[in-house]
DNA sequence: CTCTTTGCAAAAGTTTTGCACGCTC
DNA sequence: GAGCGTGCAAAACTTTTGCAAAGAG
């Protein structure tokens, strides 16, 4: 799998060591196009690498995190679950039944919406969200 | 104040009854334009009325919500904080440093981009999220 | 071999629940 | 008065920290 080898590259150019539980973490997410919980992590990734403990889960997904290999998603239910982080600004597009996650690029008029809103407050705006929710095609309605 | 009477004949309206403690939480977040977390809103409410309980603040929150007069705010670094509730679809600009909240409406192509997205990615939209981060006039930078 | 990383146990937070008393209506 | 609401205490969760032992490089 690329993602997986690009995620374990990644971990080791950085100076930090490759280790069956770091393994079996990356590939649970690296593989995954779902958004996943700490804890569904861990039960993931347990089935390949019974010992796993949660403690170590939290500590790779800082990392992960740290490195800008994963990204945290919020939700109106739960905003500590994470998926694959996409290069570039991208925005998400959030399965509430599945958890499934596509990105899509702002090609909207977000930077002159920013823009606007910011002369108008009077705010000096530094980030935006934007993020879709609904059903996907698996889930049906 | 204006904002508070209508929440508090909502309250009743709705058939629960009016109280000091639902008062003094009514009278911290109806007043306030800043996001406020329950405990925040505990410390606040208490200097009107030492004798709140924490666990009144979340049950009054949970009430407040459900009449749609509060809504919960994202933040990368918290989830549960508070504003006052606007009718209709608006769109939220948060102060990283002070939690200063403004609306804005989306007068930008956020329905024609919602259906666009939803053709390509097969997905059945249900909702968006946008908010914009930056820092207030307060604040500066 | 050295020093990072791990998993357990326990701590630290935060939110929810159970229950007897108090207060609104 | 009847019954909703309150505050305390304790439970339930989630996340973080301390530490001895295991394992990567």
């Amino acid at each position: 799998m690329d993602r997986v080898d690009h995620w374990l590259s990644c971990i080791k150019e950085h100076g930090y060591r490759l280790t069956a539980p770091r393994r079996a973490v990356v590939d649970t997410l690296a593989t995954s196009n779902h958004v996943l919980s700490p804890f569904e992590v861990f039960e993931l990734a347990r089935e390949n690498y019974p010992r796993l403990g949660l403690v170590t889960v939290y500590r790779t997904l800082e990392k992960l995190e740290e490195l800008g290999l994963i990204q945290r998603v919020h939700r109106p239910s739960d905003c500590q679950a994470f998926v694959t982080a996409f290069k570039g600004h991208q925005h998400l597009l959030i399965c509430q039944n599945c958890g499934r996650v596509e990105f899509f690029s702002g090609d909207d008029g977000m930077e002159e919406l920013m823009v606007k809103v910011g002369e108008r407050s009077g705010y000096r705006i530094k980030d935006h969200w934007l993020q879709l929710f609904g059903v996907c095609w698996e889930c049906g309605d």
